[in-house]
DNA sequence: CCGGTTGAGTGTCAAAATTACACTTACAAA
DNA sequence: TTTGTAAGTGTAATTTTGACACTCAACCGG
């Protein structure tokens, strides 16, 4: 059998990605998601996702995906799993790798959005979704929720420079729960890739809360070996 | 567009699965690889992989694959990750998806892995292997172990009816560090889907070891919700 | 200018979980 | 009956986690 023969016996596929978008706003995390204008399932609610091209890695089909809709490159995006179930949609056979995004949500370009007709939906008020992208958004969700406690992802979601408090109604969105103020104010300062701009954000208080931002350099010299 | 168009505008492409097959014999871990006999990449090392068929599920056909070279149907079995890069397969483009495995290393069948050409590797020996398939292998076992501290999957890897001492000597294997014996036993005892059988293995010790087994419905009626 | 309001910031103690640690037991073989 | 081997067992110290309430700074309105 010649090298040719061993791969063209067998089947190919499409091969696509889905793209859980989350953002951070008002206290919750929301996602971006497409009303679909366009075949198949026009008029119903889906993640943004698209086929992977000729000559195109996986990972960037994914970030492509992303970058069309929002503008926005270099984001935090991770691959969450891949479905490859006959049936999962019901036009033709897709394979589709999802991948979840994180975005500073202040930063995505507005006129691409409303172009892909796309919406920003908080988590607890999302629609059902076209084929199995519920599962996707759930399956994104719990991984992303583990990352976030075992490293500090979850800054991908906010501006360069937050307060602890924003930091705080961050993790209380992503785990669910209400964390105590002191107990997580010391966590946080046990961390020293975690530091003080020297900056002060008046827009909330009156008393006005220290700004701080992720020093990358500090955390991978923590935990890189 | 008619929904046909909108499908095959898009590139197809072979769909692969490749199989980290996880035992454990004598106090280590072991992998089950194939040593090919044939193209590509003859007489190199390899991970058991196939290519997914038409009308065939992607979990399927990992489950095909092992069972192809095992004869052991029913495994557990987990996706790890796709590997998507447009060069990793030298011939063809290729995207794979890894799926680990864990068997009771006394009920493989012998035969067909012996006409696979495959053969147990204990870890820490394992040889360079082909593609990306290095690299697929740390990604499951960084997966499994993560798995192992959260639920007791290792338990795959071991008899129905096994000892403390086993299942201590399998933590160890996972985890790559030593456990504190009365430490482990005490966390043992809290786990009621642990439970004694009654029965008594004699071959290790002159003044036998109790035989423990998994009771997975009351894991379960612990764990579901 | 002063009292009120708002979010920022701070420390201690109790409970729970984790870790370290060494000897006795049962049995079979010599 | 002695000896060797793996099985089995409890306690105390340490660390980690969780609960809890007030003061501070600055601006605002009267």
């Amino acid at each position: 059998m010649t090298q040719q023969a061993f791969y063209s016996v067998h089947p190919k596929f499409h091969a696509a990605v889905d793209c859980i978008i989350f953002g951070f706003e008002e206290g919750e995390l929301s996602l971006l998601l497409l009303q679909r204008n366009f075949e198949p399932a026009k008029g119903r609610w889906s993640l943004a996702g698209g086929f992977v091209e000729e000559g195109e890695d996986l990972d960037d089909a994914a970030r492509r995906v992303v970058a069309e809709l929002t503008g926005l490159d270099d984001l935090y995006m991770r691959q969450v799993h891949t479905y490859g179930e006959v049936e999962r949609d019901p036009g033709e056979r897709v394979l589709s790798t999802a991948y979840y995004a994180l975005v500073d949500i202040k930063k995505y370009d507005r006129e691409l959005v409303r172009a892909h007709n796309a919406f920003w939906v908080k988590l607890p008020a999302i629609p059902r979704l076209i084929f199995d992208h519920d599962r996707m958004v759930s399956d994104a969700l719990r991984f992303m929720r583990y990352q976030a406690t075992v490293k500090p992802v979850g800054i991908n979601l906010l501006p360069e420079e937050f307060t602890l408090t924003q930091l705080q109604a961050l993790y209380e969105a992503i785990l669910g729960e209400p964390i105590d103020k002191r107990n997580f104010r010391k966590r946080i300062a046990q961390m020293d890739y975690i530091e003080k701009t020297g900056g002060i954000d008046k827009t909330l208080s009156r008393k006005g809360a220290a700004l701080y931002r992720f020093n990358r350099e500090k955390y991978d010299g923590n935990f890189k070996i």
